[in-house]
DNA sequence: CGCTTCTTTCAGAAATTTGTGAAGATGAGG
DNA sequence: CCTCATCTTCACAAATTTCTGAAAGAAGCG
């Protein structure tokens, strides 16, 4: 087998490039985008700010920001190989899209700003009640998406095992 | 009663504003959120453009350019009173947050990407292996949330009433 | 028809965002 | 300690986005 590269760069250039080009349509940055597509589409699954840097085409400082961008989000982590100041960026298959779901704090600040509304806008108006039924949609949605999450793990380990 | 006014305008600006700061903050631009925003919280449930200008203080254009983005994902829809050039836009309570859950054309340009990733990395490698996964997650989500939006349609009934 | 009232389109000014290079930190290893 | 390899921060240039005023389009109504 003279297949040592084991994959083709340009193919897995492409699909990055398109992947990442659905998520920044979906509203994340560029260059988190990016970055994310690479770590999902590499064989590790984790990548050294040198290897993003020279796939990507970018600097290191923009390979520093979409990083903390992503680890704040929750959606990679950062490892340390011992005995180097090399960091290497990983994405945890599962843990990612949890992250995805995991809207809670924004889910949690809506609920805020419309508990808000109901009590100044007047819970006996018109616009108060359609509040406080936006309201009730996302304290539903908030409790529902929890149960979903367990369902998909169980989902889960059926198709590919525990 | 000299309560003609019905609600203090100052109260309904200040939630609009920090509602649609939210809407931002989750990924929308700015001038539809307020839009909406405005929209969410008047009586009505439904405001003309020069209403929405003046109260957001945008020009004509804004207004335009902001709802013609609203409509196009399902938030609002537009109404024209009989025998006047002069649009309303409206929010229906209902229709909105199903709006909101309804990905549906992002979730399967998703899916659709991450097909060509796993055969173009090839199902057999790790890479391929951890798209795979992530794509049986969204056709997993797929399927629930129109489920779960079903549940909520009862569960709103019974706290609200048909 | 043509006037009037609204809405939309468009080009451009202004504001914002993005990515870079360069300088500064941080820590491993001699 | 000093050096080397890395990562991060920062100021700025470039690209992009956002909103506006002005002009053009559309439709009711006399």
């Amino acid at each position: 087998m003279t297949d040592e590269v084991g994959r083709d760069p340009e193919a897995v250039s492409k699909f990055v490039e398109s992947f990442a080009a659905q998520l920044v349509e979906a509203g994340m940055q560029r260059m988190p985008a990016r970055i994310f597509a690479a770590l999902l589409s590499s064989d590790e699954g984790a990548m050294t700010s040198a290897e993003l840097g020279e796939q990507l085409q970018i600097s290191p400082a923009a390979v520093s920001g979409g990083v903390r961008y992503l680890a704040q989000q929750h959606m990679v982590s950062r490892e340390r190989e011992p005995g180097s100041r090399r960091e290497r960026y990983r994405v945890h298959s599962n843990q990612w899209y949890e992250a995805l779901t995991n809207r809670e704090a924004v889910i949690k600040r809506w609920e805020g700003a419309l508990r808000e509304g109901v009590s100044s806008l007047g819970a006996g108006t018109p616009a108060g009640r359609r509040m406080a039924e936006t309201l009730a949609f996302f304290e539903f949605v908030d409790g529902e998406i929890a149960a979903m999450m367990e369902r998909w793990r169980l989902h889960r380990e059926e198709l590919f095992g525990a």
